[in-house]
DNA sequence: TTCTCATTTTAGAATTGTTCTAATCCATTG
DNA sequence: CAATGGATTAGAACAATTCTAAAATGAGAA
């Protein structure tokens, strides 16, 4: 009642995904790659995605989680996001795109790149090139 | 020899400036104060003005450090800016403007508004307004 | 001035999120 | 299957920040 559910995916992307990157498919990346990739794109944190591997019965240190959430962004298979001081979010989506932050929340949204548009770009300072441009719209509930 | 010094700022305008916020002009609040508006616009870390304070041999607890660089920037006085999980800084200038956020040196540096133009902001979602929106650009050393 | 009281400040403990360490485990290769 | 080097782990260590309860102080009243 623990082993059965396992045989469905016959061999996901996931371990394909890995080899291509360069990362052994151990058991633990494999369960994470599966969580992170085979559901909605999201926005994660490392308790989260902790606590989600143990909602699923995948038994993973933290440290693990959080080489692993590393190693992925490294590796341009997610990307970083740092909104708040004391907590970093990992996204699952790749593309080129923005967020709106809900302060009230702490949540991540979204926004599409056709949605916004950043023009007049400066020139990066000498001696230094742009790695990333990371916009974020704040929102905070009307309620507040 | 030690309060002499004292008599130099008649009364600055960092007293004016605190009771027109609302905030009682206490010795820490006035010194903290002077060290951040009584100098060039800048960006600073908790350690970094209590590093100040106490090379102007002004005594102030870290907490108090954070109570007030967290009061300004609710009021308005300053602005906290959010580049690296676990590091928050806090920039003294409050006009519209973003960021360039130097990825090895952990440094950040203004980028005047009319160098960068963000059109088509998407809408807010619903039930919420925007209450800020950042640009940090991140730029890596050419040497990296 | 002196008294009073709410506001501030403080030292240090506590919390939080993350990284490190050294031992153990395991995926891959021969 | 054994060898080996990368991966995982528990738990300690760490850094930034927040909390706590007590002591100090500013502002107004008397």
């Amino acid at each position: 009642m623990a082993e059965t559910t396992r045989r469905n995916h016959p061999y996901s992307g996931v371990i394909a995904k890995l080899k291509q990157a360069g990362l052994r498919p151990t058991r633990q990346r494999i369960a994470l790659a599966k969580l992170l990739f085979e559901n909605e794109d999201r926005h994660v944190s490392a308790e989260d995605l902790h606590e989600e591997a143990r909602a699923a019965s995948v038994s993973v240190s933290l440290a693990t989680i959080y080489n692993t959430l590393h190693q992925f962004s490294e590796l341009g298979l997610m990307r970083e996001v740092v909104v708040e001081a004391g907590r970093s979010y990992f996204d699952t989506n790749t593309d080129d795109h923005h967020h709106f932050f809900h302060e009230h929340s702490g949540q991540l949204e979204d926004i599409p790149s056709d949605q916004i548009n950043v023009a007049e770009m400066p020139s990066a300072p000498p001696g230094t090139s742009v790695s990333r441009v990371d916009v974020i719209v704040r929102v905070s509930g009307s309620a507040d």
